[in-house]
RNA sequence: GGACGUUUAGCUCAGCUGGUAGAGCAUUCGCUUGACGUGCGAAGGGUCAGCGGUUCGAGUCCGUUAACGUCCACCA
């Protein structure tokens, strides 16, 4: 015996030494090689904020199957990991771990609490890329890149000043997302809309010249303290005297206009709406079209300001209270009802955000836009599934300009300086010394920092060194596959196709692989509030890498959610033991010296079977992989393992192998050759344990994963033989069958007597009967006198066994009926087809032959049928 | 208000370009068959949500209805 297997499979004693074997060796580092084709993925940089969750585990398996099987097909493979520094969310973790120490960023300064940041990063950065090597992910660690290291960073400043030039960066005054919480704008795509249970509160509003009032509805009355008119429609017959008059606004005294303007449904409420440019969009697009004053009544948290009055100091919510008494206690409050609205809340914190105006730097998309919908629709870039183009075309073709400063302190710094003495704006690569306008030396930066998408949306090339025209960015670039959830098309898909499309000239990838999210047992989707997360990590140490791998991707089709259950889990895990039973069966049977993987000279019928079968699974699984259907290629692996090879493959060749001389050896090749392609085909999906496997059979090369993919052969294509084997095992499975029915135990044998014109198969398949289907004796001839006999009809056969005591004949008689029954049935189906013209003149003519050939067959296993019903009626 | 998705065995889900339904788990029966009880052999269980259409033929294509879910949208 070679090497010995431990009985059931540890991951833990494998997978941390197989990674580094794989690091070490430089198996994952990727070089530009001309001689061979492309194949690059960019990792969709987790926050450095992050942990590794179920999400990253589902995206990096997908990522780390498709690089693998492209390695294996000898692509020139790049896997290009990172991070992404996450603004927000790490802005927001530090000033929490400072405020623990009773420090306020505004303590330590700018300078002091980037120091505190960096600092932090380093600390827990690699927390989430140490655990994605536990995923097994074969990515290009040394190239690794971070979304503010100096390369991305040059990036952005390049981007940003050529937008600027281009006029496609602008400032500008416009109402924006407020995150009172964060304390900074948001962009449109980062508010998540809920429908909550609000008021509707009726107000009046007087008429200056004392003829009388408006009443309108408002959800947010604080609000009003920053009106600056009123809007009625145009053609609103009932108001059309009002307009161009003024009310007094109450509680404020300041006189506002009745303004005429389309937006205004006049069927909705009173048909008179209250603006407030500062606080609300369409006001504000109302106020624009009018010229009203536009007067923010809150500051940055969100407090009413100065312009509020007396209502100064006051948060928001306590101001509504406020203003809502006051509006009663002055008769302006006609009535207050419930209503349901959408609120609009940060994605971040979930605190409702608040329309403001103020002045910010903003993308104009439409023209970057347009490339970006063309790439899409002329088929240079396919989502996968189809249908989220859908929604990226109605995103893109409605979208609005892109809000990217953030009044945060953690980010790329905006490359953007105003002169203190003139007020120029200089937007530059390097910091400029002198003001270009007017020569002086005093320039402040601009405070602000980017959007965070800002710098991942051009992470496909800033990665492969761009600005600079590295020999990584001309092999590499245009990547190939994007993977990515449903979730973040939109934040990240979206603005690297139009970043790409504007800085390259080129799509950043083809073909985007869209998957859903893992949810849990009950259908919800797993959430820090809801504590009904699961860690990939204690997945992983309870039941091994592979076979969580091994779970996300069975089951699992693009673009759809799955959820996650223990026992999915359990039975990936099973199937890893199993597997590695066989290996050990295989290994068990083997010498010292065997020679690497071949196919003998010889070979024998079962073997064909086997080869032949394996021989289509290359075939179909490689299709399924270059279609990225990979829940249906792990399931044709599953069930080839399991099933062809394990419950078949090798019961049969126990025969050979329990004897000796070139029947055996012919087994062991077949065995070893079948076995360690298999492990090739499965290696994509389970890394560690079909490495561990293949490095103990023999084999060529270093490792699994340069070992080169099979290829479909047309010379192993025995499908007449394996049609022949397919028999036999329908007869083995015939006599288990009955034998089950009639409870008879494997370990009461008998014999077992073949009545079929096929005598030479079934006389050389005997070893089988015996040792598959409890057979004692085999016997072969054209007919059999088998009175009384317990009698099996097949396809090819009638199958006779001499168990007379065992029979209770009239249930015996039952069955056989029943069967006759079904049968006659499904003849009656086929022959309906048959005697349709229309079909047989239509159907392919493949599919008409087929139907025909079956409708033979069940006609003479009904004769057989007929013939073992009338031996039992008759036996006396 | 739009758009999309889901609805297949008790549960969780596959099912690519249309040819009379599959897996895992669960259930029932039998098994120490020298790789594996994380196993082996066998069984039961589905009018593929409803209706209509196209077709020789539909879970698979088209229309429609219902339930659930998701995304988008400026109705104060």
């Amino acid at each position: 015996m070679a090497k010995q297997l431990e009985k059931t499979y540890e991951p833990k004693s494998v997978e941390s030494r197989l990674y580094d074997f794989w690091q070490n060796n430089g198996y994952f580092h990727s070089e530009p090689d001309r001689s061979k084709k492309p194949y690059t993925i960019v990792m969709p940089p987790p926050n450095i904020t992050g942990k590794l969750h179920m999400g990253h585990a589902l995206d990096n398996t997908l990522q780390d199957i498709l690089i693998r099987f492209r390695r294996m097909q000898g692509y020139c493979t790049l896997w290009l990991p990172g991070t992404d520094h996450a603004s927000i969310a790490t802005e927001e973790k530090i000033v929490k771990a400072l405020a623990e120490q009773g420090i306020t960023k505004e303590d330590l300064g700018r300078e002091g609490f980037l120091e505190r940041a960096w600092e932090w990063k380093k600390e827990y950065g690699g927390t989430i890329t140490s655990q994605l090597r536990k995923l097994g992910s074969s990515c290009d660690w040394s190239r690794e890149r971070f979304t503010m290291d100096e390369g991305c960073s040059e990036a952005v400043k390049e981007v940003f000043v050529r937008l600027y030039e281009k006029g496609l960066i602008y400032k500008g005054e416009k109402i924006i997302n407020w995150c009172p919480h964060c304390k900074t704008t948001i962009s449109d795509a980062e508010v998540e809309y809920s429908e909550q249970d609000g008021h509707f509160w009726h107000l009046r509003y007087p008429l200056t010249d004392g003829s009388g009032y408006v009443e309108l509805a408002t959800t947010r009355p604080e609000t009003m303290l920053g009106d600056t008119a009123v809007a009625v429609n145009p053609d609103d017959e009932r108001y059309k005297d009002i307009v161009g008059k003024t009310l007094t606004l109450p509680l404020v005294g300041r006189e506002i206009p009745v303004v005429a303007d389309s937006y205004v449904d006049p069927e909705f409420g009173t048909g008179v709406v209250k603006i407030t440019p500062a606080h609300d969009p369409n006001d504000f697009e109302v106020g624009l079209r009018h010229n009203l004053p536009i007067i923010n009544v809150m500051d940055k948290t969100a407090h009413i300001n100065q312009n509020g009055g007396k209502y100064e100091g006051l948060e928001r919510y306590e101001a509504r209270k406020q203003i809502v008494a006051d509006l009663e206690a002055g008769g302006y409050l006609v009535k207050v009802e419930p209503h349901k609205h959408n609120v609009g809340e940060c994605y971040r914190c979930n605190t409702t955000i608040e329309p403001w105006v103020s002045s910010q730097w903003f993308v104009k998309m439409e023209p970057l836009a347009k490339p970006a919908i063309d790439v899409v629709r002329n088929g240079d870039i396919k989502f996968i599934p189809e249908r989220f183009d859908k929604t990226y075309f109605h995103w893109m073709e409605n979208i609005r300009d892109w809000c990217i400063s953030r009044q945060l302190w953690w980010g790329h710094r905006l490359p953007v300086w105003y002169c203190d003495d003139c007020g120029e704006t200089i937007v530059a690569r390097e910091e400029p010394t002198v003001c270009p306008k007017c020569g002086s030396k005093h320039l402040t930066q601009d405070p602000d920092v980017l959007d965070t998408w800002f710098s991942s949306a051009l992470w496909p090339f800033s990665t492969l060194g761009w600005p600079n025209n590295t020999e990584d960015l001309d092999f590499f670039y245009p990547t190939s596959t994007l993977v990515t959830g449903y979730d973040i098309i939109f934040f990240w898909v979206a603005r690297m196709i139009f970043s790409g499309m504007e800085h390259m000239k080129k799509p950043p990838f083809d073909t985007i692989l869209i998957h859903g999210i893992i949810r849990d047992s009950q259908g919800r989707k797993m959430s820090k509030s809801l504590g009904n997360g699961i860690d990939p990590l204690e997945e992983i140490d309870k039941y091994g890498t592979d076979a969580l791998r091994f779970t996300l991707a069975t089951g699992n089709s693009p673009g759809n959610d799955m959820r996650y259950l223990p026992e999915k889990a359990e039975a990936s895990r099973n199937f890893a033991n199993k597997l590695w039973n066989a290996a050990r069966f295989v290994l068990m049977n083997l010498g010292d010296d065997e020679k690497a993987p071949h196919l003998p000279e010889k070979l024998a019928l079962e073997d064909k079977w086997v080869i032949t079968l394996f021989n289509n699974l290359v075939k179909e699984v490689t299709e399924n992989l270059e279609s990225f259907e990979l829940g249906i290629a792990v399931q044709k692996l599953y069930d080839f393992i399991w099933d062809i090879l394990c419950d078949w493959y090798i019961e049969v060749c126990k025969v050979r192998l329990n004897g000796e001389g070139e029947a055996k050896e012919q087994a062991k090749a077949v065995l070893v050759y079948v076995m360690s392609n298999t492990l090739k085909l499965l290696h994509p999906f389970m890394p560690f344990i079909t490495e561990e496997i293949w490095q103990t059979l023999p084999h060529d090369g270093e490792t699994i994963m340069l070992s080169s993919w099979p290829v479909y052969d047309e010379k192993y294509d025995f499908s007449a033989d394996a049609a022949d084997f397919e028999r036999i095992m329908a007869a083995i499975r015939a006599i288990r069958n009955r034998r089950a029915e009639m409870n008879v135990p494997p370990s009461k044998k008998a014999e077992v007597y073949f009545a079929t014109k096929q005598i030479d198969l079934f006389k050389n398949a005997g070893v089988f009967f015996e040792r598959l289907a409890s057979a004692s004796k085999v016997e072969v001839g054209s007919e059999w006198d088998m009175k009384g006999a317990v009698s099996i009809v097949t396809a090819d056969a009638t199958i006779y066994i001499p168990m007379d005591q065992l029979i209770d004949f009239e249930a015996e008689l039952a069955r056989l009926k029943k069967e006759r029954e079904n049968d006659l049935k499904v003849l009656a189906g086929i022959n309906a087809k048959l005697n349709n013209e229309q079909f047989v003149s239509k159907a392919p003519a493949a599919i008409v032959d087929n139907q025909r050939e079956a409708a033979a067959k069940l006609n003479e296993k009904l004769a057989l049928l007929e013939e073992s019903i009338k031996n039992i009626e008759n036996r006396n």
